[in-house]
RNA sequence: GCGCCCGUAGCUCAGCUGGAUAGAGCAUCGGCCUUCUAAGCCGGUGGUCGCAGGUUCGAGUCCUGCCGGGCGCGCCA
């Protein structure tokens, strides 16, 4: 539709250049934007004001040149001159609704493009230390990582989803002091308790399970507790593999699953680090100062150099990283995304400049970041602290327990990634049924509810195919749907291309209003058994957008509520 | 002090590459179930878009400064 008002604004701008009134030396692209207010028909034009200065006459005169230079069109009813100079267009009630019919015709592939190509596009998100259980900031990270992921996929790209899995380094060995001490019993309070320990309960199943000699799987490795509390190093391995399980079963509730677990300590196993290092040494963007070895990353934009190598001979998490992205770009991703919480960000310019150090040829803004602002966990009005240190966290697996999968999910992807998110548990909880993604499923239900009954009238009808005369729908409210509904392949091109899947929530939910607004005001079980089917197959289009939307969110589309 | 992000209705948030009287939900007030699921619908109340300048035919949106909040500024990850 927008294309149609796109091609003939073209084909009347390129009259105009023709006719000498606009310059031929420059181009003029129309940008179609869609109206607030009926009263401005469907789609409004703005090019007659941004064009007027180049043609040297007022908007107005422009805008009716223009208008004069249009090819008739049979999906255009009326344009109308309005404003300043505005365009605008009223689509013809027969073309708003072609979109049921192609709906129904594509029903699982409606929206989704193939503008990717097949490009393969790494996201990589989550990438929780093993120290612990997800807690809500991971979730977040979870579900817009997870949703981003599948928009990518309706664009047609490749995607591989991974998590970097950090299990080498202070934060482990920390990590198994912490469960050697447990085991010994020791609790936080001791005062040989070690100084920035893991306080949290789930430390003291960890060591509880390794003394009782269980057995854990993760990564198809298999690790048992020895039952001795003296060996360090086979404590280290039980608790990463017991808190990498626990974290997967976390995930696995949430409904994110990952094709490939990066080990950071697959990076010193196949020497990519020491070979990162030589590299950056080469390539003289190194230097040695009090006993550690630095890289010049203020020549790409840091503010200050970096340690790579500390005095004790040890790497420090960013070296590593450097290593771990050079691999991303030698496995043939052009394009990376690393979705991570916003405390990371001062990240971003020291990966990209040590990459850039490497001059193996990566662009410079490569990889992609989408940075999440932090979660505020609220309960009873109080918030609650988030630190494993502590102990004291809102976990994952709480949410998924208590107000469920689809509402944790929907919730932590609603909001643009920029803005911090309060997640109130107590509304979200005790309020279930105000949540937003109940409104829209119960949308879905209502629909899958008319057409049983449709079906125990013991009218028989193909439930994806279009059946009945379109240009029986005539209500404004039934116009409007059509419209919403032509919108989301142009919300799935977009939000991919901005990496916003908040779009996407607030998308469905205007869309289920729309639908609540009509199925209230309007029958669509009538006895007029044509206008009747033209109402279903609107119903049947109404519901595979939103089954498609949700799809793209992880969230169920229930036929019953 | 420096860097990144945010500041829109009482609360939680939308507002697409600047566009025509700023939108939802919750809360609050008042209506609608013998009729396809009331987890719903209809209506009312409620905003100097943090403040001050600037750019523009036009600014919540772009630029500058200030105020307020978050995060970061480790030889931690």
């Amino acid at each position: 539709m927008k294309e149609t008002v796109s091609e003939l604004l073209q084909s009347a701008l390129a009259t105009l250049q023709a006719e000498g009134t606009l310059p031929a030396d420059q181009t003029f692209t129309p940008q179609i934007g869609n109206t607030r207010d009926k009263a401005h028909g469907d789609y409004a034009c703005n090019i007659a004001l941004a064009a007027a200065k180049a043609a040297g006459c007022p908007p107005r005169k422009l805008a009716e040149a223009l208008v004069e230079r249009l090819p008739r069109s049979t999906a255009v009813e009326k344009v109308e001159i309005a404003g300043p100079g505005f365009i605008n267009f009223f689509m013809s009630t027969a073309s708003a609704f072609e979109v049921v019919s192609t709906i129904l015709d594509q029903a699982t592939q409606y929206g989704r493009n193939n503008h990717g190509k097949g490009e393969k596009v790494q996201v990589e998100f989550v990438s929780a230390n093993p120290t612990g259980p997800l807690h809500v900031g991971h979730g977040r990270g979870a579900a817009i990582g997870d949703c981003l992921s599948r928009l990518l996929e309706a664009n047609g790209y490749d995607v591989t989803r991974e998590f970097y899995y950090n299990d080498a380094g202070a934060q482990i060995n920390n990590l198994a002091l912490s469960v050697q001490s447990r085991a010994k019993g020791l609790t936080p309070e001791d005062e040989t308790w070690p100084a920035d320990g893991y306080r949290g309960d789930y430390i003291t199943d960890v060591a509880n399970a390794y003394l009782a000699g269980e057995t854990v799987t993760a990564d198809d490795r298999e690790v048992t507790g020895k039952a001795d509390p003296e060996d360090q190093q086979a404590i280290r391995e039980f608790a990463v593999a017991y808190l990498r399980r626990e974290q997967d079963l976390d995930l696995k509730a949430f409904g994110v699953e990952f094709d490939v677990y990066f080990l950071e300590s697959s990076l010193y196993e196949d020497g990519k680090v020491e070979q990162t290092v030589k590299r950056l040494q080469e390539n003289g963007y190194t230097y040695e100062h009090e006993g550690a070895l630095w890289l010049k990353t203020t020549e790409f934009g840091d503010d200050k150099d970096r340690v790579m190598r500390k005095k004790d001979g040890g790497y420090t998490y960013f070296l590593p990283d450097v290593a771990y992205h050079l691999d991303k770009w030698q496995r043939g991703f052009t394009t990376v995304i690393n979705e991570q919480g916003a405390d990371h960000h001062s990240t971003v310019t020291r990966v990209r400049a040590g990459l850039q150090a490497l001059n193996a040829g990566i662009p410079e803004g490569w990889p992609d970041y989408v940075l999440h602002q932090m979660v505020m966990v609220t309960r009873s009005g109080q918030e609650v602290k988030i630190s494993k240190r502590a102990g004291s966290y809102v976990t994952v697996r709480d949410l998924i327990d208590e107000v469920g999968r689809d509402a944790t999910r929907f919730f932590l992807a609603a909001r643009r990634v920029d803005s911090q998110l309060t997640f109130d548990i107590d509304l979200a909880r005790s309020q279930t049924n105000e949540n937003p993604v109940y409104y829209i499923q119960y949308a879905h239900a209502r629909i899958c509810s008319v057409l049983r009954k449709l079906k125990e009238e013991g009218v028989d009808r193909g439930l994806n195919e279009c059946v009945g005369d379109l240009s029986l729908l005539t209500l404004d409210e039934e116009k409007d749907l059509a419209n919403q509904l032509a919108k989301y392949p142009e919300l799935i091109e977009s939000s991919a291309r901005l990496r916003e899947p908040h779009h996407l929530t607030h998308y469905l939910r205007d869309l289920a209003g729309q639908f609540h607004t009509y199925y209230n005001a309007h029958k669509v079980l009538i006895e007029d058994t044509a206008v009747r089917d033209a109402r279903v197959s609107l119903y049947l289009a109404i519901r595979q957008v939103i089954a498609n939307g949700l799809d793209l969110l992880g969230v169920s589309a229930p036929e019953e509520m």
